[in-house]
DNA sequence: GGGAGCACGTA
DNA sequence: CGTACGTGCTCCCC
């Protein structure tokens, strides 16, 4: 492993000041950080291999014999990657006249006698004779960091023998990199057919006579050779070792030690990476007395309904899933209480069984527990199988009591609310339930989770209903996961040709930027490169200096456009033609690659990310798809009605936010305009400057639309003079103005950062709430930006909460009404619908009735509607 | 290889 | 020194 960083990082950027280089050992420490981040072990330990002879090199000399000589900057390394351990209390074992490999078959095979889990993270193949129920292989693909790990099904899958079959083709295949000659002329798939067709390589050798043909003969000439590889590719399982696997917890750094070695070796990200992750809040309770229910797997119906009629209380589902395409489909269902649990195969359950949990699953009437209710639906969809009766999704419930959380997995959910660490049962990252592990480890695991989540939806529900915001997770975000599924599910159709045109005409129009751009100038140079433009703009063509930025001077879209009007200079139109080409090539190579078989794009909203309670979309986000720029709006284009259907339909509110504004300050001025239906930004422009409606001139106009937004989101009379090219006193003339006019924007703006301080909360007209401690920092910057955030979230969030009714509203009545029109996007303030030939009209107005009915204000809600063939079509 | 910083698309 | 996002690129780490 010290190897592969050492070759995946490049030494010359890596040494201390007295040039000892230091590329293997950053790397190795920052994958062994990884590793431990990702795998949340118990214990650690490290085998290195000596200088010295071993065993295997007296028995056969030339083995590993033929490498490259090591490389002079990897000298020394692995005498301070040892240090580094030394450091992080983490012991290291090198055995003479051994490999490291042994050592580690040696440890995997105490761990397992005393039925531990073992990950065994090696860059050698010979590690895969070590793979059992309970010993994983952790081997690095390709670099350092795509490690997926290998169970005796993955083994199987790509080598068609089982792990302890595995030695023995690799005798007869030979290994290059230890010089150890196979069978000429036999491959992997041929030793793997022997390997079967005789029960192993005792039965090939036994058997030797009877193989026939070329590689039968070239088998037999090379008896010894597989004999002797496979004599030197066993390992050790016996060997005496200075440590005793009691004795390699992991423990907390020695910090002084850290510090004087990472100081020596200028490792100033690594420590903090280190210490960030060890500084974290002792945990004390290590889950020992919450004890995971036993599961039994059900194969019999009667059963089955005999538990299920058992239960009292709710019950916790978890979905075990596999990967179908970019889809997932479920594989087992985990049912599970607080005193028993059980697991379904869905593969191999009987139409009796199916019936059964079908019934309880889509039942109402059965309270049941999720984490994460829309990728359970969506897993369960292609088997048929319906998901009903949720009363708590921990994955959003969580979210409603802590908006801002970066994530929301079980293990940190139960850290930070229930001060609990479960030791995993399989490992928590890299996805290990696609890849085949072994049944009863997903099983135990998906039983954890079940578990998990009934605790911690038992310590959320109270909370919720505590502070008012049950319903906001029952009758609106519980529900809309459904709706959200459904529309992800559906995806939405996309014109390949267009796409295919798109990419060609941008990739055209980027190319003759980037050669004008060149001729301008002279030289080539890297038009992606911020730091190079730099060299290029303010050193090269000494143009006057933009905004100092952390590494240098900005070079962003909007100086660029000063700079150049400023100027003239070619090279900066070019350079701004091609950052517009770049960017919509790159988008328009992005959603073709998400392009699923179904010739559909098939967008994931996140419920929980959006701290204000928006929805955000990706894989790919179709939430930022151009439409400002006659360019940008040809990727709009892309995304066509299907076949059969008769158009796509577009909605959007009109100025929600503002009327939001409207209403929660309740200001007479505002709410009187939207009640008279005027233009808003004339009516308020006029006000603002004293003028008739009619005498308010574009410029006037824009600069009170820019304003109105901009005090909705904390705007100062800084970034409002900056915005507008104004100095800051008329800036701050200007907003004096505004509330002048309208108090009761001004009196609700400093309300609401006032009640958030002393609440320590906003809320939308919902009840939505985001904390926000940094209120009463003593750090100014985090201050004003929290302020800013009080005067945002409730506008934002209501607006979110206001949208998602109306999803709500519009999916119900399509359904009551049974039309086949569907709803595929949502953008914020704007929903896209497919409709079915003759339903036009009944789509646009319950739309329109939905929308408009999602909440009460004092200000009506507008919505605006178009078609069209192409969702481009459809916004105008 | 992984993360920070920059840039930029949307509401 | 206006909020909320997601994606892709370059460069640095030492």
């Amino acid at each position: 492993m010290a190897f592969r960083a050492f070759y995946a990082l490049p030494p010359e950027n890596f040494s201390t000041e007295s040039g000892q280089h230091t590329n293997a050992v950053h790397g190795f420490t920052s994958m062994l950080l990884t590793m431990i981040r990702q795998q949340k072990p118990t214990h650690a330990v490290v085998a290195f291999d000596l200088d010295t002879p071993t065993f295997r090199s007296l028995e056969y000399a030339e083995y590993k014999g033929g490498r490259n000589k090591t490389p002079e900057e990897f000298y020394g390394q692995i005498d301070l990657i040892i240090k580094v351990m030394a450091a992080m209390r983490i012991p290291t074992i090198s055995v003479d006249g051994f490999e490291a490999d042994d050592i580690i078959a040696t440890l995997a095979a105490q761990g397992e006698a005393a039925g531990w889990d073992v990950l065994v993270v090696s860059g050698d193949r010979d590690a895969f004779q070590l793979i059992t129920e309970k010993v994983l292989v952790l081997y690095p693909k390709k670099g350092i960091s795509d490690i997926p790990p290998m169970d005796a099904a993955a083994v199987e899958a790509k080598y068609l023998v089982p792990p302890d079959r595995y030695s023995d083709l690799a005798a007869l295949v030979g290994e290059t990199a230890d010089n150890l000659p196979g069978v000429p002329g036999v491959g992997p798939k041929t030793a793997a057919k022997w390997i079967n067709q005789y029960g192993g390589l005792e039965g090939i050798l036994e058997n030797v006579d009877a193989i026939g043909g070329k590689v039968g003969e070239s088998l037999r000439a090379h008896v010894e050779d597989v004999k002797r590889n496979r004599r030197l590719n066993h390992l050790l399982r016996d060997m005496e070792l200075p440590v005793a696997i009691e004795d390699t917890v992991l423990q907390s750094p020695d910090r002084e030690a850290v510090e004087e070695l990472f100081d020596a070796l200028a490792f100033n990200t690594l420590r903090k990476r280190l210490f960030d992750m060890f500084g974290e809040e002792e945990i004390t309770d290590d889950g020992a007395g919450h004890e995971v229910p036993a599961h039994q797997v059900v194969t019999e119906a009667a059963f089955l309904a005999t538990w299920l009629a058992s239960a009292t209380a709710k019950t916790a589902v978890d979905v075990l899933s596999r990967p179908v395409g970019l889809l997932r489909e479920a594989t087992a269902v985990a049912l599970v209480r607080a005193d028993s649990a059980v697991v379904v195969d869905l593969g191999s359950a009987d139409a009796a069984l199916d019936t059964v949990l079908g019934t309880w699953l889509a039942s109402a009437d059965a309270p049941k527990v999720v984490h994460e209710y829309k990728e359970a639906i969506k897993a369960l969809a292609p088997r048929g199988l319906v998901l009903g009766g949720v009363v708590d999704d921990t994955s959003i419930s969580g979210y409603l009591i802590q908006p801002d959380r970066r994530s929301y997995e079980l293990p940190d959910l139960s850290q930070v609310h229930l001060k609990v660490t479960f030791a995993t049962a399989g490992q928590e990252s890299a996805g290990q339930l696609d890849l085949g592990l072994d049944a009863d480890s997903g099983y135990a695991d998906a039983v954890q989770h079940g578990y998990v989540a009934l605790l911690l939806s038992e310590h959320f529900v109270p909370m919720l209903a505590e502070r008012g915001a049950a319903a906001l997770l029952t009758e609106l975000e519980l529900p809309l996961a459904a709706v959200l599924a459904e529309m992800e599910l559906t995806g939405i159709d996309v014109s390949e040709e267009r796409l295919a045109t798109l990419l060609a005409d941008f990739t055209a129009m980027m190319d003759a930027a980037q050669t004008a751009a060149f001729a301008a100038i002279g030289h080539e140079v890297n038009l992606g490169s911020p730091k190079q433009l730099q060299e290029v703009l303010f050193e090269e063509l000494q143009l006057p200096k933009t905004k100092k930025i952390k590494t240098g001077y900005t070079t962003d879209a909007a100086s660029l456009k000063a700079l150049l009007e400023k100027t003239g200079h070619e090279f900066l139109a070019q350079l701004m033609a091609h950052r517009e080409a770049t960017k919509l090539k790159q988008m328009v190579e992005t959603l073709k690659k998400s392009v699923a078989a179904d010739g559909r794009i098939h967008t994931t909203y996140a419920q929980n990310v959006a701290a204000t309670g928006r929805l955000s979309s990706n894989n790919p986000n179709l939430q930022n798809i151009p439409i400002r720029s006659e360019e940008g709006r040809r990727v709009r284009d892309i995304f066509v009605v299907s076949d059969g259907y008769e158009c796509l339909f577009a909605a959007d509110y009109s100025q929600i936010e503002m009327r939001i504004m409207a209403h929660l300050s309740g200001d007479a001025g505002l709410i009187q305009a939207y009640a008279e239906g005027e233009d808003l930004h004339r009516y308020v422009g006029s006000h603002v400057f004293g003028v008739s409606p009619q005498e308010v001139t574009s410029a006037m106009r824009s600069k009170v639309k820019a304003m109105s937004y901009g005090l909705a989101y904390g705007l100062t009379s800084f970034g409002l003079s900056k915005q507008l090219e104004i100095s800051v006193d008329e800036a701050r003339t200007l907003i004096k103005d505004y509330f002048d006019r309208f108090g009761g924007v001004r009196d609700y703006l400093r309300g609401v950062v006032e009640q958030a301080r002393i609440d320590g909360y906003t809320s939308t007209i919902e009840g939505r709430r985001r904390y926000l401690p940094d209120l009463s920092s003593t750090d100014r910057q985090l201050r004003e930006l929290a302020e800013r955030i009080a005067l945002n979230s409730p506008i934002q969030g209501s607006a979110a909460d206001i949208i998602k009714h109306a999803m709500l509203g519009v999916a119900a009545e399509l359904k009551a009404q049974g039309l086949k029109s569907r709803m595929l996007l949502q953008v914020h303030d704007e929903l896209v619908l497919e409709v079915w030939p003759g339903e036009r009209d009944a789509v646009q107005t319950l739309v329109v009735a939905q929308m408009g009915a999602a909440a009460e204000l004092k200000v009506p809600l507008e919505v605006q509607v178009g078609i069209g063939t192409s969702w481009n079509d459809a916004s105008h």
